[in-house]
DNA sequence: GGAATTTGACCACC
DNA sequence: GGTGGTCAAATTCC
């Protein structure tokens, strides 16, 4: 067993290493041309997506030994999904009325955590997995400045998919945000977009946002596996209404701002990430937004922030353990 | 009309 | 008892 395990090490460092020269090779290239040729946009999404490869590699076995070898942890799954973990469906079920014994806690889940970040303040959506998400609940989470808010798959009950999904903006860096996973899709949905959920943007196929609203998917990404693509970037819906809890937030909403209800509809940030399949078409900037903009962050290049990497890399490599 | 978000309340765990 | 997670009603937008 111990040989299995050294081989399985050795195969990590090896996958890792890869992925950090991919890192500095694509630092290289933002840092120089990237704004000049398109080639170097190209190239940059190339190594992107090898790096992706790289990770999923790298996350699964890492995951195979932290589990003992166990399969089914692995957030890696074939869906594509910010990583399903193999297992989840445990039956989760919590409910209001579940008296019995499904506590409303998944516990039992899988879940995994990721950092993502932005590139803007109000880009409060980090990044979008592809997959559809519905947001069923925010709240202001003791200690922390910014309120928490819960998504769940919208086929959640047509396809008895039980993924769901926290997502919180650190305390310490409003450009990042604490995406934390429980279960993994099951839906049709999944699936597809699991496979074709590249970073490299090549599922944009988004729809037009027919009917998937103003927020429904979110963020995504998958810090351990960082593969089902994690473009950050453009989101439609803010996972939390950047109340006056926003360090920066305006405070004030004139207009409009977000009444109960469909509120949050028309916040999204105007950057269109070509891997935000559904999320794209979202449109423009609440006029909040356009304000934090000015205040805030300076707008980065879309190269820039559609690869996002919701993890560092550097860090990754010194402290693997730490991010599973 | 359908779909989605917001928000308050309820429930379970620590 | 406090906090976190989820439900469901109300409201809004497409």
């Amino acid at each position: 067993m111990e040989a299995g395990m050294s081989e399985e090490k050795s195969a990590l460092v090896a996958e890792l290493v890869r992925v950090l020269e991919m890192v500095r090779q694509l630092e290289a290239h933002m840092a120089g041309q990237q704004q000049q040729q398109a080639g170097g946009e190209q190239r940059c999404r190339a190594l992107v997506r090898t790096m992706r490869d790289s990770i999923d590699r790298a996350v699964h076995m890492a995951m195979s030994s932290c589990a003992g070898g166990q399969p089914e942890s692995p957030p890696s799954g074939g869906d594509g999904s910010p990583r399903s973990a193999g297992s989840d469906q445990a039956g989760d079920f919590r409910g209001r009325g579940n008296a019995a014994g499904q506590c409303k806690k998944r516990k039992t889940l899988p879940k995994w955590s990721t950092q993502v970040r932005v590139s803007a303040v109000q880009d409060v959506t980090p990044l979008d997995d592809g997959l559809s998400w519905r947001k069923y609940g925010q709240k202001d989470i003791l200690g922390a400045k910014y309120p928490r808010a819960y998504f769940r798959c919208t086929h959640r009950h047509s396809q008895s998919c039980n993924a769901s999904k926290q997502v919180q903006r650190t305390d310490g860096n409003p450009l990042l945000f604490d995406v934390v996973y429980h279960g993994s899709h099951t839906c049709a949905q999944a699936q597809q977009h699991g496979a074709a959920a590249h970073p490299g943007g090549s599922n944009q196929g988004a729809r037009p946002a027919a009917a998937s609203g103003p927020g429904e998917h979110s963020q995504s990404q998958a810090q351990t596996t960082a593969s089902p693509g994690f473009e950050a970037a453009a989101g439609p819906a803010l996972p939390f209404s950047l109340p006056s809890n926003g360090p920066a937030a305006g405070a004030d909403d004139a207009g409009g701002s977000r009444l109960p209800g469909g509120g949050a509809r028309a916040t999204a940030s105007h950057f269109v990430s070509p891997a935000t399949p559904e999320c794209l078409a979202r449109d423009v900037p609440h006029p909040r937004d356009a304000e934090l903009a000015s205040t805030t962050n300076s707008p980065m290049p879309m190269e820039e922030m559609d690869f996002m990497f919701p993890l560092d890399a550097a860090d990754f490599l010194e402290n693997p353990a730490s991010y599973f």
